[in-house]
RNA sequence: GGUGCCUUGGUCAAGUGGUCAAGACGUUAGCCUCUCACGCUGAAAUCAGGGGUUCGAUCCCCCUAGGCACUACCA
């Protein structure tokens, strides 16, 4: 077989050559240790939270070295294009911190190792797949998916590993005259690898994140190239991560499986390979079967990235908890280290577990607080108002009527040595700060069962009368003490736990009946602070609704 | 069926042939305190099971179980 004249026969139209290919796409000029990775979704549409999590790895390796992140869009598939999918993946990442140095944009692709769509890269695929061919590495193959299907089928009911090997590979061996025939039959065919593999025989492959794995060889002649011309993901990712230049591989665990073929391939055209990093994928506890399995996209909607921009997660902080779950030291450098950028962490495959993590809803809030409690009233405020205009227009006008006012009660208690938490999300805090505004106040809480509707009235009626705006926190919480021990309640509360008999209630209690009439809640920061935000206008007006509700 | 990966408290996890088996979230007791939050001090809770090897195994080996994945002209 003159494997030189079939590759002719195959491939007339491609006449530029590896070398020329390799001389279009130089070593880049990197510092020492910089690492290129590279995202390669489909363009499927729907992004979630798993996804965020994978292409983190991606971006913290390369920008933490020196090196190159880019976007491949792997759209060799034609049935799976999603209209609008890839600007809506590039601005969901980016939302998240997560941008490319080069590779597919909004409006195009940037960058000199392109084209960054797989769909555009036809020739280049077909030069490798010609050269397999000229050297009896590669070979057509025109049996039908049905046939394929079929013998599948036989290898099933005889309980042998199915797939396209040795004796099954009935087209390994054509000659060339018996492709020329078919050909000028009109059968479509694909191009399979001809793999010399023995399943017998161990290959020993190094992982980043989980070091030695023993895989048999494979031994499987697998489609290198599809009836439409475009290559399997096998094929094109060891062409496209070799010409691009990618130093790390980062990838679902998923092609764990089949990294004995792309080790085949890399040897077969003579290629170094790159660092491997499987990485695991997060996963979720099934609300019907209660076990533990990983994210969908159809299950579970609420984990889109586009939900957690709706709920108003800082982008800041979702990063962060995903960091934390990502490196497992992350978490003591951030104690260590809690005013240092999370971009300075050194973020490491060594640190990455290699069993699949449980997303934690608690400790994404948990994460978030911390991160909110460091930023500015103003920060707050600012996001806040980004938010209420996509998703709440009516919000964003009530939150653009009141910056003042806004700016001092996200200041409450914010930036001492012990700042409050109890911000998560633009949502949440909305919800938090409601009450100051009449048309979002409620009566969420019933008055404490300690205090009397009598004497509700009467602590009303004594506070307003010594009600003073210019009374400092002090001052005003000793007239308060002043109404608790008249009305007959403890003014420590210490000493009605002691003596409960004594007393109606403490001033807890008192206060608790002023606090529930301003706020319709049982529980809010500093009263003293909150009226100083109010003013006595509208702080008289809610002790006198409170009064006839009674 | 075959192959591979994974298995330390409810969750994320550190860790080593000899430890009282870190830490964080959550839960919880208390302190502080006008409520909440913050902060502080405690508590409960973990090495999947069974065999070996060893003076000794969470750690090394084998088996079992369970979970996950791959086994396409999808990625």
């Amino acid at each position: 077989m003159d494997y030189k004249k079939l590759a002719e026969l195959l491939f007339p139209e491609i006449t530029k050559t590896p070398e020329d290919w390799e001389a279009a796409y130089p070593a880049r000029n990197l510092p020492e240790g910089a690492k290129v990775t590279r995202l390669g979704p489909s363009p499927t549409g729907f992004i979630h939270l798993g996804n965020l999590y994978g292409a983190l790895t991606d971006e913290r390796l390369a920008h933490k070295s020196g090196g190159v992140c880019f976007l491949r869009i792997e759209d060799t598939d034609d049935k799976r294009e999603v209209e609008g999918a890839v600007p809506m993946l590039i601005s969901a990442l980016s939302y998240f911190g997560i941008n490319f140095d080069e590779g597919a944009c909004a409006d195009g692709e940037k960058g000199e190792y392109g084209p960054y769509w797989q769909s555009a890269r036809s020739e280049i695929y077909k030069t490798f797949v010609k050269k397999l061919i000229s050297e009896g590495k590669a070979y057509p193959c025109f049996m039908t998916e049905e046939e394929v299907a079929q013998i599948r089928a036989d290898q099933e009911a005889n309980k042998v590993n199915p797939g396209i090997y040795g004796e099954y590979a009935k087209h390994r061996d054509l000659t060339l005259e018996e492709v020329q025939q078919r050909i000028a039959d009109g059968q479509d065919y694909v191009i399979r690898f001809r793999s010399n593999g023995d399943p017998n025989t161990y290959v020993n492959l190094k992982d980043e994140i989980r070091g030695e794995i023993s895989m048999p060889e494979n031994n499987q002649d697998v489609v290198i190239l599809k009836k439409i011309g475009l290559p399997t993901y096998h094929f094109a990712h060891v062409v496209d991560d070799h010409l691009m230049r990618t130093t790390h591989v980062v990838r679902g665990e998923a092609w764990i499986g089949s990294w004995p073929i792309h080790v085949q391939l890399f040897e077969a055209l003579g290629w170094e390979m790159p660092a491997f990093c499987h990485n695991t994928v997060l996963m979720k506890i099934d609300d019907e079967t209660g076990s533990k399995r990983k994210l969908s996209k159809r299950k579970d909607p609420e984990l889109g990235l586009g939900y957690y921009k709706e709920l108003g997660y800082f982008p800041e902080a979702v990063r962060e908890y995903l960091l934390t779950i990502l490196n497992s030291d992350y978490e003591e450098w951030r104690i260590a280290n809690p005013d240092t950028p999370a971009d300075e962490f050194d973020f490491s495959c060594a640190k990455m577990s290699s069993s699949g993590t449980l997303f934690d809803l608690n400790k994404l809030n948990d994460v978030s607080k911390d991160v909110l409690a460091k930023k500015s009233a103003e920060e707050i405020y600012d996001f806040e108002l980004d938010w209420a205009e996509e998703f709440a227009p009516e919000k964003a006008e009530l939150l653009k009527a009141n910056k003042e006012k806004l700016l001092k009660i996200f200041d409450i208690d914010r930036g001492g040595a012990k700042p409050r938490k109890d911000l998560i999300s633009a949502s949440q805090i909305f919800e938090f700060v409601s009450y100051f505004f009449d048309d979002y106040f409620k009566v969420e809480t019933e008055m404490p069962a300690e205090c009397s509707k009598e004497d509700i009235k009467e602590i009303f009626k004594r506070y307003k009368e010594s009600y003073s705006e210019a009374d400092d926190n002090s001052a005003w919480f000793d007239k308060i003490k002043v109404i608790t021990e008249a009305l007959g309640y403890a003014v420590k509360p210490k000493d009605f736990k002691k003596n409960p008999d004594q007393y109606k209630g403490h001033v807890g209690h008192v206060s608790n009946c002023i606090r529930i009439a301003l706020t319709g809640r049982g529980n809010s920061p500093d009263l003293w602070t909150i009226q100083q935000i109010m003013g006595k206008e509208q702080i008289f007006a809610r002790l006198d609704a409170a009064e006839s509700r009674l």
